[in-house]
DNA sequence: CAATAGAGTTCAATAATGGAACCCATTGGT
DNA sequence: ACCAATGGGTTCCATTATTGAACTCTATTG
């Protein structure tokens, strides 16, 4: 009767949803990529509790997206870090981002992410690596269709 | 003592999380897009307690990324169908399936979403709107950096 | 020498999940 | 007519997970 476990399926979805499927990954992951790295300030910042910061600051340390490096000796301190496979995972976040700005703040959309590159707020798109077209769900072949 | 409600927070990954920030979510989500849609043919693809499965549905068509259907009006049958904003979700779940391709199978990735377009397997490339670049980690100001 | 800060633990009380069994209206088979 | 099967859920109970508050421990500061 324990929680399903999603590590073994043979999709990348289910991989990643065992990774990141809860409530507080995605924005463990924000916070840390907008420099937020310390325990007390991501307790703070995201208002969860110790225990379950604890747990999930262990987890994405222990799958490989966030370091934790010790930062003093004396009083022995750390700060949480994106791995490379963590800072790769932060354009996924943006898309997520760009789609809840179009589709639930709708007209308001709140803090914006900057492209240095360019100088602009980031709007991401999902585009194919093949043939650089935008991906949309009407041009995709899933597999099955049943219905 | 109630779990976090993140629908309110004034940020898209947050209000994200609220909508999907589980484990099932993405996967029923993944499932309907490749054409399974009935109660049962998602809760035996799932192998999800059909209890969960009834919680999730309801609220993904609640928010509106699903719809319900009746198909069948004498023995009533429905089936679930992705809105179009759900449609356009479809895409962020292609952008996690490409980094899991790449960080979590790693060298053996499983199966594959077809590109009717270019008729390759789907890789998902996150650009920016604006400048049309790659988007990088390296390459955005994602706000307060106290590390 | 007491107060604070960082980084967690521990504990008890609520929620959320998982499994299995049950419901109800039709159909299909014998 | 009767019985099992199908689709689409509920209900119930046993486990897990999450929460909030309080508590540790070490070291630094006033």
């Amino acid at each position: 009767m324990k929680r399903q476990d999603f590590s073994q399926w043979p999709c990348s979805i289910a991989r990643v949803s065992d990774l990141i499927g809860d409530g507080w990954s995605p924005l463990v992951l924000r916070d840390i990529a907008a420099g937020l790295c310390t325990f007390n300030d991501l307790q703070t910042n995201l208002n969860v509790s110790r225990n379950t910061l604890t747990q999930r600051l262990n987890h994405l340390v222990q799958v490989g997206m966030l370091r934790r490096e010790r930062y003093s000796e004396k009083p022995e301190r750390f700060k949480y870090l994106l791995t490379e496979m963590g800072e790769e995972f932060v354009p996924v976040l943006l898309t997520m981002a760009t789609w809840g700005d179009k589709w639930i703040f709708k007209d308001a959309p709140p803090y914006k992410v900057k492209h240095i590159t360019c100088n602009a707020s980031v709007t991401a798109e999902v585009r194919c690596a093949e043939c650089g077209e935008i991906i949309k769900f009407g041009s995709l072949n899933l597999g099955r269709s049943s219905c």
